[in-house]
DNA sequence: GGCACTCATGCGCACATGCGCATACGAGCG
DNA sequence: CGCTCGTATGCGCATGTGCGCATGAGTGCC
């Protein structure tokens, strides 16, 4: 096994959880202090603060002491950039998905039997 | 929370497995049948074939029917394009790392006191 | 020094996940 | 049909993860 893969795994780990993405996405905009983020996204304090250290870890946002607070913000562009790829990805798949629905179903010409048999449910909110 | 960000945590979930992003990485290649590529990547059938599944469900990956046999395919480059993109980000990170180590450690200029304590072990192999 | 504030950490629980293993399903072939 | 091959599924266990909660640690202010 690669170590590059076992790497990019722990990283994209990391990144699956929808908390931290959001968090992501504020420091995306700018370094800002713990509770502030809590605030905003609507969480503990404690929960960002536990989300924010497993990120800290991988490397993917650096901490820096300001008087009381501390603030956090994103070490590397770049890893983020890669993250908002796919998401352009998906907001495009979702937006075709929304106006397949909505249109007739043009009943496709050749449906040369998949073996698929069900629809990617993770792409109409599972 | 956004509707993509859960998506994409989903999505990314899917993907932050080694073995995944193996099986992904010989897709990347061609379609392939079950069994072959749990013999390629030395992993057990039945294995392969639960992680197949997942993907599939995550819309990742496309099954096909061929004879006896299922070939694999993945749904959409783009979503592994961003995944190479990431993986791009880390290689470059991690060859910088590596001649960071074995050159003579310059010694940081300034060293404006940050309060990240610990290198992102992440990214020497955790 | 004591207090208030901000952040980090430890603990316990509920829950999800990966794996091996055995086995069921489904298709071709004789 | 019955057999074999290829694939999918169910089960049980060990392990990992997220969360709330209470509490510890570090800092600035009086």
């Amino acid at each position: 096994m690669d170590e590059i893969t076992i790497l990019q795994a722990e990283v994209l780990k990391v990144l699956a959880s929808p908390r931290r993405l959001e968090i992501l996405h504020r420091l995306a905009e700018g370094s800002v202090e713990v509770g502030r983020l809590a605030t905003e996204i609507g969480a503990s304090q404690p929960n960002v603060s536990q989300h924010l250290a497993v990120m800290r870890t991988a490397g993917i946002v650096e901490s820096e002491r300001d008087g009381r607070e501390v603030r956090y913000r994103l070490t590397d562009p770049d890893v983020i950039r890669a993250c908002d790829v796919m998401r352009r990805v998906l907001e495009r798949r979702f937006a075709r998905l929304g106006e397949l629905s909505s249109a007739t179903t043009p009943a496709p010409s050749v449906s040369p039997r998949r073996a698929t048999p069900s629809r990617p449910v993770a792409l109409v909110r599972s």
